[in-house]
DNA sequence: TATAAAACCGACCGATCATTCGGTTGGGCT
DNA sequence: AGCCCAACCGAATGATCGGTCGGTTTTATA
């Protein structure tokens, strides 16, 4: 392995694990063999290269899910919503460092004043929510879902699994036997036969 | 407001919106006029000014749970359940620094060599998912909601409400038009009249 | 083999960090 | 008044940080 890839996949668990300040530019030395002057000619500095990485993490997840979305056929929408949860589960747990990065506050704050980490971030996360949207969309067309508002639904669905893959890295929980739970559950907010709407 | 305290309001703040490492005793002794020697006047290190804050945390929590508890008096359970949604996310509006300070990794990142930090944190998430628990248990003994395992059951409830309460932090999403769908979709979780359990 | 570019090295720099310490202030007690 | 102790101050300290720079090695090309 190039020592430039070396260093982005040490930085990414470093990053991801630790926080980013909490990552200095020596543990990065000293994890990779690269000497400092080395890390500063592949990427002209600390943000640099963490902009690097979160190119990386978007171009992984949106072909993932651009693969997944080709390869998918699935009777019905409400199959189409819970083939797309599980594949974002089995996405998660193979990919646990870049998740985790986005489950980070930097890149957020970082976000707040730097324009291209906040289209990377707006990129992963409306490419997640599309296609939670469309597949409950397919569903309220063919009858097997029943939604007021198809994206807020994917809202409440995303949040409700992402939820769950993060009880994962916080240490509190173990929450690999929820995943039947959570299928189930939605499956009942999806389904509900009539929706009364009172008030 | 003594100096001491001013310390606590302002590190509270400042460890919330920007990061335990991001944040520094100069920026807190620029915010609270206090010396860099009084801060370490009444707390011996960073980390202990971070613990007694978390104590706080955890004390406010835990006594806003309990006075709610108390005053509670709802129909079934499943009443009772959306009770404690709906207070959950008007409390997490109010004590907005507090609950930002729990979604941070930094704390968990602690808790994992400092068991003192630990046991705050298990305990304000044992007291809120006790909370949803015995609520949703309620429900099953009176027959307003249907549930296999009520533990679980709080917990996906839990990853929902607090995935959405998330999502207002994040800047990318507001979240406020989400309330209304979010208590529908719990009430779907909870009352699903048939629960067929397929295989 | 000659040459230029790219990769790599590690000593060095100024800035910033958490923490220390000797000294000052002010309110409560006798 | 005299005393004490907690609250408070701010300059000083050593460690560590991100980043620079002049020089060496490796690689690609011709």
């Amino acid at each position: 392995m190039s020592k430039r890839n070396a260093i982005l996949a040490a930085a990414t668990r470093l990053f991801s694990r630790n926080g980013f300040k909490e990552t200095s530019m020596s543990d990065l030395s000293r994890m990779t063999g690269a000497a400092g002057g080395t890390i500063f000619h592949h990427f002209k500095n600390k943000e640099d290269l963490f902009l690097n990485i979160l190119k990386d993490v978007q171009e992984t997840i949106l072909s993932a899910f651009a693969r997944h979305k080709e390869t998918m056929a699935y009777g019905n929408g409400l199959e189409m919503v819970e083939g797309v949860i599980s594949f974002y589960l089995q996405l998660a747990g193979e990919m646990e460092d870049q998740f985790l990065l986005l489950h980070r506050h930097y890149p957020y704050q970082m976000a707040e004043t730097n324009d291209l980490c906040r289209s990377y971030l707006e990129s992963v996360h409306n490419c997640l929510l599309d296609i939670f949207e469309e597949a409950v969309s397919a569903g309220v067309k063919d009858g097997s879902v029943t939604a007021a508002s198809p994206r807020n639904t994917a809202m409440l669905l995303f949040a409700m699994v992402d939820g769950v893959t993060r009880f994962n890295t916080y240490n509190l929980y173990h929450a690999a036997s929820l995943y039947q739970d959570l299928i189930r559950s939605c499956r009942n907010i999806l389904t509900r036969e009539t929706s009364p709407d009172p008030m």
